[in-house]
DNA sequence: CCATTTCACTAAATCGTTTTAGTAAATATT
DNA sequence: AATATTTACTAAAACGATTTAGTGAAATGG
C-alpha cells in the first residue's frame, strides 16, 4: 500500500511528470496540453487515487497554505468561537489553520511564534501578550503577514481588528445609569493592554459625564490567579463597598467569578446589584437571572481579519495597514 | 533577510553539508566527527540562528512529528479540555497536534481524515462518527496508528480509551434511587453510538433491578437540531410526563438545554425534579442550584490515548490493541 | 615496510513536487 | 520552398534536508 506519486501517474499515462503536474494543477489548458492527454492524466490520477504530497509541494513553492492563529486561551468560549469562524473562513479559501493558546504567557507566545515560523505558516493572526511587540516587529521584518485581534500596540504599524471597547463599556454604563444606578463598579484585570484600558476608560468617562465617578469602585485582578482567588477578591471588594449597586465585568471569566461571588454574598440580581459583563457565554444565558452582556462581533472580527491577512499575503509590499473597529452588541437580559 | 539553510552553515564552517547535518542532529559523536568540528558547526549554527526546515526534513524522512486529533466539536468544553491536555502531552514528546471538529458529520470526518493524511500526520486520535468504521480500517491498512476516544466500534480491532459509561450512568441512577426518586427519565441523543447506548443501558439496568423501569421515560433527540428545538422537545416531553421526578442527561449540551426547558416549565430543582448530567461544564457549577454531574476523567483519557498512540507509532507491527475503560466521577451538587 | 583498519570526513542520491528552458513536429507566412 | 511561428509536450534543475556509500590519510598489525 505504498504512497503513489506523480511519477506513477506519469508512467501509467505514458507522459512526462511535468505534464502530469500541469494537468493536476489545472494549468493543462494554459500549457497547451491537448484535451485527450488532460483527460487521460485525470483518469489515471483518479484511478490510482492520487493525493499530492503537500510537503513536497511546500518545499518546492515555499507555500504551505496555512496560517497560524495564536489566541489567549482556546478553552475560553470567546476564543473558541473566534477560532471556529476563522477556521471556516480559511477553509473557504483552501487554507488550514494551526491554533494554539498563549495562556497570557509571553515566553510561551514567543515559542509559539517560532514554532509556527518553523512550520512555515504564511501568515499570523495573533492576540498578543503585553511584551510581544518586538516579536511582532521581527515577523514584519521577515515579511510575514500579521493581523492582531482583540488588542494591539498603539504605536506599532500593524493591521488589527478589535471591538470598539470604549464604546461598548461607555454605552453599557450609560444604560446602567439610565436605569437609575448611581454606584457603579468595574472589575477588570491588570494586564494593562489597550483593550482593557479602553473598557475602563469608557466606564470612567460615562460616569464622569454624570459626575458620579468614584475611583474606589475599580477592582483590578491579576490574570494568572486561580478562579477561587478571583472569587475571594471580588467578595472582599464588595464587602468593603456595600453601596455599590451595579457592576461591569470586563471579561467573561471575570463575570463568571463575579456571579459565584454574589452567590456567596447572597446578593440578589438585579435587586441588590445590576450586572453586565463583556463577552457572551453559555452560562450568562442560562444563569438565573440571565446576565446582560456586551457581546463581541465575533463573526465580523474573524471575517475581517482573514481578509486583511489575505490582502497582505497576496501583496506584502503594497498593502495598507488597517485599524478596524467593530461595534459590539449590548444584549440586555434580566440582570439589570 | 533570506532563509538560512544547512548549506550556509556548511559554507561558513568550511565543512560539508553532511557533516553539518550530523552535528545538528546530534549524531556527530556517532559519525566520528571531531569535537573541534562539532563545536565550530554548532557555533556557526547558533550565530546564524539556523532553524531547520521541517518541511524538507519531512520530505526526506517521511516523518512529520505531528498527530491529528479529530473531535466532535472543539467548542464543546469537554472536547476543548481534552484537546488542551492532549496538546500538552504531545508537546512533552516534541509532537505537534492538528485538531479539527467533525460536527458529527460523517462526510466532513472523512474529509478531515484525508486532509490530515495528506498533511502526513504520524498518528490519529479520533472521536469517530457513526459511519467512520471503513475509513478507520483504511487508516490501519495504510499502517497509520489510530486511537479512538470517547466511543468506538464494538467489532473493530482498534485501540480505544473511553469512560466507563455504563458504570457512570448506572451509579448515577442508583444514587437518584437512593434519594427516593422513583420516576426517573433519561434524555439521550439518537446517534446510536456505543457510548450513548451504554449510558442508556446503565440507566435501564439500574431501574430494572429495582423494578421501576418505565420505557416511556426515555427521550431521544437528534444531534443536529438546533438548541431551541432541543429545548422545545424537552419541554414537550416533560409536559406529557408530569410524574417524572428525576432526569439523567446523557451529554452536557442536553443538560444545558434541559435547564432552559425547566426554566420555561418553572420546575424547581431539586424540589420538583432532580437533575444529573454527563460531562461537567462551567454552567453546571454556576447554575442556581448547582447541577450534579458524571465528570469524565479527561486527564486520564488524554494521557492514556497519547501513550497508546506512541506505542503504535514506535512499533506498528507488534503492539497490542488495548481497550481501556476509565472510571468517571460522580460529582454530587445541589440538584439532587 | 606493506596490508589492513580506523578515523574524520564528503559526494551524491533521494524524498515528491514545480517550473523554466528547451525541442521536435506541425502549421503559418512570405 | 524556405523560414518563422505555434503546438504539444519533456528534461532537468531546483526546494532543504538525510543518509548510504565512499575516500584519502593516519594508525595499527605482522
Amino acid at each position: 500500500m505504498k504512497k503513489i506519486t506523480i511519477r506513477d501517474i506519469a508512467k501509467q499515462a505514458e507522459v512526462s511528470i511535468s505534464t502530469v503536474s500541469f494537468v493536476i494543477n489545472g494549468k493543462g489548458e494554459k500549457m497547451a496540453i491537448s484535451p485527450a492527454v488532460i483527460k487521460k492524466v485525470q483518469d489515471v490520477a483518479q484511478k490510482l487515487q492520487y493525493k499530492p504530497s503537500m510537503i513536497a509541494s511546500s518545499l518546492r513553492t515555499g507555500k504551505t497554505r496555512s496560517i497560524g492563529l495564536i489566541v489567549e486561551d482556546i478553552s475560553n468560549q470567546f476564543f473558541a468561537d473566534l477560532a471556529r469562524v476563522i477556521e471556516d473562513e480559511a477553509k473557504n479559501i483552501n487554507y488550514r489553520v494551526f491554533y494554539c493558546s498563549t495562556g497570557d504567557d509571553n515566553e510561551r507566545s514567543e515559542e509559539l511564534v517560532q514554532s509556527l515560523l518553523q512550520a512555515n505558516v504564511e501568515g499570523f493572526i495573533i492576540t498578543p501578550t503585553r511584551n510581544l511587540e518586538k516579536t511582532i516587529s521581527q515577523l514584519l521584518k521577515l515579511q510575514k503577514p500579521v493581523v492582531l485581534i482583540d488588542r494591539y500596540f498603539a504605536n506599532q504599524k500593524v493591521s488589527h481588528v478589535v471591538m470598539d471597547n470604549y464604546e461598548g463599556s461607555y454605552s453599557a454604563v450609560k444604560y446602567l445609569i439610565s436605569k437609575g444606578r448611581k454606584n457603579i463598579a468595574v472589575v477588570n484585570n491588570k494586564s494593562g493592554m489597550v483593550q482593557m484600558k479602553l473598557r475602563e476608560k469608557g466606564y470612567v468617562d460615562a460616569l464622569k459625564e454624570e459626575g458620579i465617578y468614584n475611583e474606589n469602585y475599580t477592582l483590578l485582578l491579576d490574570y494568572h490567579i486561580n478562579e477561587q482567588s478571583r472569587i475571594d477578591a471580588i467578595i472582599d471588594f464588595f464587602r468593603q463597598n456595600p453601596k455599590i449597586d451595579a457592576v461591569l465585568f470586563s471579561a467573561n471569566y471575570l463575570g463568571l467569578a463575579g456571579l459565584q461571588a454574589f452567590r456567596t454574598l447572597e446578593y440578589r440580581i438585579p435587586e441588590d446589584i445590576s450586572v453586565i459583563s463583556f463577552d457572551d457565554h453559555d452560562s450568562f444565558k442560562l444563569h438565573t437571572p440571565t446576565i446582560s452582556v456586551i457581546a463581541q462581533p465575533i463573526e465580523d472580527i474573524a471575517v475581517k481579519s482573514i481578509q486583511l491577512l489575505m490582502s497582505q499575503m497576496s501583496n506584502f509590499d503594497d498593502f495598507k495597514i488597517e485599524k478596524v473597529l467593530k461595534k459590539g452588541t449590548l444584549i440586555i437580559r434580566e440582570s439589570i
